[in-house]
DNA sequence: TGTACATCAGTGAACGCGCGTTCACTGATGTAC
DNA sequence: TGTACATCAGTGAACGCGCGTTCACTGATGTAC
């Protein structure tokens, strides 16, 4: 590996400012834009200098798609270790829905998904976020509900994922509109998988 | 409009054999290698030859996402209207869940997704499509749980619909891989979303 | 049935352009003595 | 503190290539009379 991968602290700004610019080159315009010399002008840097940090097109985008998957495991270890000491499900959930909020996380999403779809490399990636992802979940879910089985807690952690990726697509206006009763229903189904009780059979 | 969309059967057969071949070259390869050449070769015909009958990129991208469409929905609407008659939810949800059988189909999909998060006029469609297939299960949930009321059914249609494109994602390996419990898991959410009675609360 | 002509279907070469990559180069910064 | 040298950070031009698009062209097929 180059120096340019090195542990000063000024390459690593560097090298964070030019995933940053990619990062807005890749929400606002999409994968086939994300182009080598559109990076470094979005960053304000000459293509050469881009490509002393990242020498290929290949490699800048490995680290960008490990940058977006850590920072967003990240998000969600604080949520859900923050949320096992006294916050309920509510709170969390209104969390990550919260993450809807922003068409340009759901776009990235789109993005890394196509990625994962088409290249096996990426995909080993994804999948071992969304492993870890479903796994702080379910350490949650077994702190809320104990009396489901470590098995029965996955198990909501997984379908309530998958669920929350579904929810993505159309609550951020990319394939459906908003509205307030899915909105209550998705809520509902989402508490349930987190092992809430089953509120509908009460009604 | 060119002759070449004209209404005579060999133009039409022409047309479909060369969608076909840039459906295969878009789920085989992904969307940035969808390039005209491609998808001539892989039709086994000559560059010029494929732009008389789409004279852009643009258009033959959009015409292929219109067919994609267009045909899910051929088979949504078949599904949800042949079991209106007769089959239970456990049929439909097993026939849509056969779709995360088939790799191509979902990589497809998250190629419209991508399209859609960046591309104002197919995402306008790609809302039509999930708007008429959210419709079509409203009717199916409707039909099977009449005491819901015509809002419910919808709402619950809609996540229905969110859940089952999350579940592709998961089912197919694209971001994560398929276990018997989840699956379990995933079937019993889906039922009651469907307007089934709550499984977990019968416990 | 034959002829003239328009349209359709398909060919093939060329275009300008933007792409990722290569490479020789220049200052600036650190390091050894 | 000064000097020599290596490495780091950044520049700028050029490369070959594949891209979408354009265009003039050729047979084949239909149509009018």
């Amino acid at each position: 590996m180059s120096a340019a991968a090195g542990p000063t602290s000024k390459g690593r700004e560097r090298r964070a400012a030019l995933l940053d610019a990619a990062e807005r080159v890749l929400t606002g315009s999409g994968g086939a834009e994300l182009t080598l010399r559109a990076v470094a002008e979005e960053a304000g840097v000459r293509l050469g200098h881009l490509q002393y940090y990242f020498p290929t097109r290949a490699g800048l985008l490995s680290a960008l798609l490990d940058r977006i998957l850590a920072s967003s495991l990240e998000r969600v270890t604080a949520l859900t270790v923050a949320h096992t000491h006294g916050a309920d499900r509510e709170t969390l959930l209104d969390a990550i829905l919260s993450d809807h909020d922003d068409p340009r996380l759901v776009r990235l999403f789109t993005e890394v998904w196509a990625l994962a779809a088409h290249d096996e490399e990426a995909a080993a990636a994804v999948r071992a976020f969304y492993d870890q992802y479903v796994t702080h979940v379910a350490a949650f879910v077994r702190d809320h509900a104990p009396g489901l089985s470590a098995a029965e807690a996955q198990h909501g952690a997984e379908v309530f994922v998958m669920l929350m990726e579904g929810a993505a697509l159309f609550r951020s206006g990319v394939t459906g509109r908003r509205t307030a009763g899915t909105d209550a229903r998705l809520r509902a189904a989402a508490l349930t998988l987190l092992g809430g009780t089953e509120k509908p059979c009460s009604r």
